[in-house]
DNA sequence: TGTACATCAGTGAACGCGCGTTCACTGATGTAC
DNA sequence: TGTACATCAGTGAACGCGCGTTCACTGATGTAC
């Protein structure tokens, strides 16, 4: 039964949406395209209409999450307060797309590994820009090494059953981040 | 046809190295029995006489990958210099487990879960007690900033096709640590 | 120490099963007059 | 504006295929005498 065109535009949406959760929640491999179809409320033989491969589905989908995660906050600290957070590392599902499949990207196609060097790419300039009273290279640096950290620190920290160790692995980065950040200049 | 009891003690040890590699290049999803049973040299019709699953052999792995690599450096910055080269970088299969495989480890059995967790502890321990000049919190809140660093590092390093941005996470994350260690006291 | 037999590690075919993908069909949408 | 028809988004059965796992069989190893 056809639908709307608008209609169409819509399911588009419900697709990469679904698609953005259920990859970063469970993985590539583990979500089936008929797992991402049923969570759009469509069925899996509409799939190819959208899209000709699982892996462009792939591809689009990380496009669709890093456009609509971008635009925060510049300033490495106040960054780092809400990345490092609890709320942060229990929202797999909703939460940044390279704490949860960098490792896994880097094995997919050659343009989904691009789509996402493209983001961590904008997001070092993003941070290089939010630094203040520090030279650009040094800027660039310390956007470096505290993106670095704050990536591991979510994986890290999502890995711990004992809520102990994966709280304090978030203070402690938030912490020490700070502390490189905060007495500079 | 049977072979000897050093013979089968020899095998378990080539699968388990076999598959270490395998997983940690290419993930546990996409290795396969067979691909594993096939690199020890063996038919995968066997495998069930070693484990009984998959699972298992996952989490005996992870066991054994983390027993062979621990009792390193813990000097944070000498370990922060193997760690943030180009050489670990470019051996994702002779690696950091942790690195390879953490975000995937948090989506396998509560086993999985639990060793690689375990292993985590052990480092933040040993870099801990490899910090010279300060208390036992500043020392652990270091290890666990200076960690976290070099596993997102490696991560995102392995992320990026562009050779000039990879080998810059690295270093700029390596001068990042080493600049937060070194003028403390 | 040698021999006969029981054990059991390894083999490879076979099993269900679930995956990505295809396709004939349906019926609401869009369009031509 | 209304009507008749063409279009095409969505459905669900079906397709190969490869996976984890099982199993009957083989023949070298280990053991009892």
């Amino acid at each position: 039964m056809r639908v709307s065109r608008e209609q169409v535009e819509m399911n588009r949406q419900q697709i990469l949406e679904a698609a953005g959760r259920l990859f970063r929640e469970h993985g590539y491999d583990a979500v089936t395209v008929a797992d991402v179809m049923s969570a759009a409320g469509l069925t899996h033989g509409g799939f190819y209409g959208y899209f000709k491969s699982k892996d462009e589905l792939i591809a689009q989908t990380l496009t669709h999450v890093f456009a609509q995660g971008e635009g925060g906050d510049s300033d490495l600290a106040r960054y780092a307060s809400r990345y490092l957070s609890a709320e942060h590392r229990d929202n797999v599902a909703g939460g940044c797309p390279t704490a949860a499949l960098a490792a896994e990207t880097a094995r997919q196609t050659p343009e989904a590994r691009a789509i996402m060097a493209a983001g961590l790419e904008r997001q070092i300039e993003r941070l290089s820009a939010g630094m203040h009273g520090a030279g650009a290279a040094a800027a660039r640096q310390a956007a470096i090494g505290g993106w670095a950290a704050m990536v591991g620190a979510v994986v890290l920290a999502r890995l711990c059953d004992d809520p102990a160790l994966s709280n304090e692995i978030l203070t402690s980065t938030r912490a020490w981040i700070g502390e490189r950040e905060a007495p500079q200049n």
